[in-house]
DNA sequence: TAAATATAGTTATCATGATAACTATATTTA
DNA sequence: TAAATATAGTTATCATGATAACTATATTTA
C-alpha cells in the first residue's frame, strides 16, 4: 500500500511539482491522502478479520454471493467478474474456503468447466456474525 | 488492498448497517469509497514504477532520504521510523536498492550496529528522473 | 463440420507484505 | 562493573498479491 507515515507538506510538494497546475497539486495532496488513509483501514480491517480467521478477500467473497438478488450461488467466473483480483488468487482463495467449509462448490450441468459457488449454512453464519463487528471496526477507525 | 468493484449502493448498507447511525452509515460509505479509490490509483503508480524497475516502497525509501534536510544519510531505523513497514521488508528493499546502486551503506564509526544510507548520485538522477512522472501519473489517475 | 478461437478454471512461480526468532552491540540497572 | 534490557539489523518462513502457461470445454468461423 503507501507507507509513508507523514504526508509530504504543501511546501514540500511544490518543491517537486512546480510545473503543475494549482488543481493538479490539490488532487495530488488529495490522492497520498487517500493513499495513506486507506492503508490504515485496510490495516485495521485484516486486524480484525485475521482474528476472526478471514480476509478482506474472503470476506468479499462471502459478500458477493450474499448479495446477489434471486439467486443463491454464482458462478466462479461472475465472483471474479465482481472482484478486481487475479483469477488464481480467486481459486486459492475459494480453495481455503470450501476448506473451511464456508462455501460449496458443485459441478454445474450445461457447462461441465463452471462452478457453482453457494454459502454453506456455516458461511451464512459466519458472515452474519462478522458484519456488524466489521462495519464497527471501519466506524471506529473512521474516528480515529 | 479493497477489491470490490461496485460499492454497496446507501439501501445495501442500510440493510447490514441498521444498528449505526447516520453519521456512522455516511464514514462507512465514505470509508469503503476510500479503499477503493486507493485501491486503484495505487495499482495504477506501481504499474508506473515496475516499468522504471521501481516500487512504491523503493520510491519512499528514496524520497525520505532525499528531503530530509541538512543531512545526506539516514539510518535504517531512522528511514525503518519515517515509512510504515516492518523491518524484514525494508532490510529486503534496501539491500536490493543498494545491489542496484542507488543507495549506498556505511558503517557507522560510534554505533557497530547502525548502517548509514546514502543516495548514490545514480540514485539521485533515478529519483530526480522518476518524479514528474510519479505526480503527473496520480493527477492522471485522479481525474479518472 | 473441422479448425480456430474463446472461456472457465488451475498450476507453477515470483514479488512483496507480515511475524518470530535470531546475532551483535549499546545502554541501563542492580 | 556484571547482568539485564534495549536497540539495530538479519534470517527463516508464511500469506497473499501478480503473471505466464497450462488443461478442458464451449463457441465461432471458414
Amino acid at each position: 500500500m503507501f507507507f509513508l507515515k507523514e504526508l509530504p507538506t504543501r511546501a514540500m510538494l511544490n518543491k517537486y511539482t512546480g510545473h503543475l497546475s494549482d488543481n493538479e497539486k490539490y488532487s495530488i495532496a488529495e490522492a497520498l491522502a487517500v493513499m495513506r488513509k486507506a492503508s490504515l483501514l485496510v490495516r485495521g480491517i485484516d486486524t480484525y478479520f485475521s482474528a476472526n480467521d478471514l480476509s478482506q478477500l474472503k470476506f468479499l467473497i462471502l459478500i458477493v454471493i450474499d448479495r446477489e438478488p434471486d439467486r443463491d450461488s454464482l458462478y466462479a467466473h461472475e465472483i471474479a467478474s465482481r472482484l478486481d483480483v487475479s483469477r488464481p488468487v480467486l481459486t486459492r482463495a475459494l480453495k481455503k474456503l470450501i476448506a473451511d467449509e464456508l462455501l460449496i462448490s458443485n459441478d454445474d450441468e450445461t457447462d461441465k468447466r463452471a462452478k457453482r459457488i453457494a454459502l454453506t449454512k456455516k458461511g451464512a453464519t459466519c458472515l452474519s456474525q462478522v458484519l456488524p463487528g466489521y462495519f464497527d471496526k471501519i466506524s471506529s477507525l473512521m474516528s480515529e
